[in-house]
DNA sequence: CGCGCGCATTAAATCCGCGTTAAGATTCAC
DNA sequence: GTGAATCTTAACGCGGATTTAATGCGCGCG
């Protein structure tokens, strides 16, 4: 099943988008504030967001943005702005497709298949992550190590995925911290020594020398697999 | 250089998107109907395809049908009609993208950005610099020499990023200063000498003879690829 | 020729970030 | 309400990164 996310600040647009694409076959999570749907980008499966740029909490631009820091998701973008301006900044942001409303439904969903055949190209038909020494399938939420299941926390899981969405790339103190505590804990990286020890402790087989969620020292952490 | 196909009946408009496409930097090839448009996307390496519907012998949704048989390069569908069958029927034909007459020419060469950036990355991903000693990839925050990976602090990094990412441009000491260690810096240029130091040490071949990191004596620094 | 200036280089001293642990605080299930 | 799991907070030692200082080199100029 294809996981859209959807997200709208006007609970009435939002229901009858949810009932649109649930009954062409769509699983459909939801979001009515930036905050919460990068939130939800993190914590589930996606093949495309469907975003309104009128948000309560944080520009919309600015949201495409962040999401762009660390995911590929194609975006389309719905908005009730229709100047150019408004439309090329949205798109040089990252977003894919930029609807203004008011549209037809139909319009939408070609749109949103359209978007889902380019994409399902580079598809990569593995969201399994292998190491030598544990195995992570995002989409379950699993992590195994040894075959056994390895139990990991909400936190420990969420800074785990997004090393291991980005195999290889160097991940920032600032993002992992504004993406699992949000912007207020940007500054403090105590969290993430802590939580990092932890994930170690789970997943290396020697925690002095880690071989797979590696530390640079003063910037951030990167996962090789 | 990108190649792009614009195909249209008007020769007016044409003109007109020629020159705005090739002003961007791409190579325009033109085509009138849709017979010589499917003779030409045969004929050239084409990174993209503007099309315009209403053509004088074939049907443009034909012409999509017809180039998807053996193509998946992006297409951008323009057009008069603005109905959703129509669009429904062109995005779902194998179109990328549908945009109604009359269009701002920012608009059009925003969606051919993101047309293009997307399909980027099915090809090659790699915002690497190369130099015939060392290679350094900012995406990944990775620099290597002789294949293996080079540890570099973070200042370090800093500084090789900013001249990096200005090929053969001239660097200030000041501006090196203010960007690594603040504004209260911008005066004392003993720092950088110790870290340009460290960094051709690990970068070049003959530290005394710098190839890459170069030296503009009372000025600053310059990277030569 | 001697002097001063700016640069490169090195080594020592200082400082800071990292990993680690463990003790509260909080949340959640039942 | 109780207990277990999880998160927050604080403290400490270590190693590496930054700072600081000292030395040597080349060049222009008096």
């Amino acid at each position: 099943m294809t996981g859209v996310l959807v997200v709208d600040d006007d609970p009435h647009l939002l229901r009858i988008l949810k009932l649109a694409l649930e009954t062409s076959g769509y699983a459909v999570t939801t979001a009515v504030d930036g905050r919460s749907a990068l939130l939800a980008a993190t914590q589930n499966p996606l093949a495309l967001v469907i975003l309104d740029l009128g948000l309560p909490d944080i520009d919309g631009v600015t949201v495409i943005k962040e999401l762009r820091e660390w995911s590929r998701v194609p975006v389309l973008v719905l908005s009730a702005r229709h100047t150019s301006e408004d439309k090329v900044e949205a798109l040089d942001a990252g977003a894919d497709d930029y609807l203004t409303k008011p549209f037809g439904p139909d319009e939408l969903l070609a749109r949103l298949r359209a978007l889902l055949r380019r994409s399902a190209d580079l598809q990569a038909p593995e969201p399994v992550v292998v190491t030598e020494n544990f195995t992570v399938d995002l989409a379950k939420h699993r992590v195994s190590r040894e075959g056994a299941d390895v139990r990991l926390t909400p936190i420990e899981w969420k800074i785990l995925e997004i090393l291991v969405r980005n195999p290889e790339k160097l991940i920032t103190h600032r993002q992992l911290l504004t993406d699992v505590w949000g912007p207020a804990y940007a500054k403090d990286s105590n969290y993430l020594r802590v939580f990092m020890a932890q994930l170690r402790r789970k997943l290396e087989p020697d925690t002095g020398n880690p071989r797979h969620l590696l530390t640079e020292a003063g910037i951030g952490y990167r996962f090789q697999p």
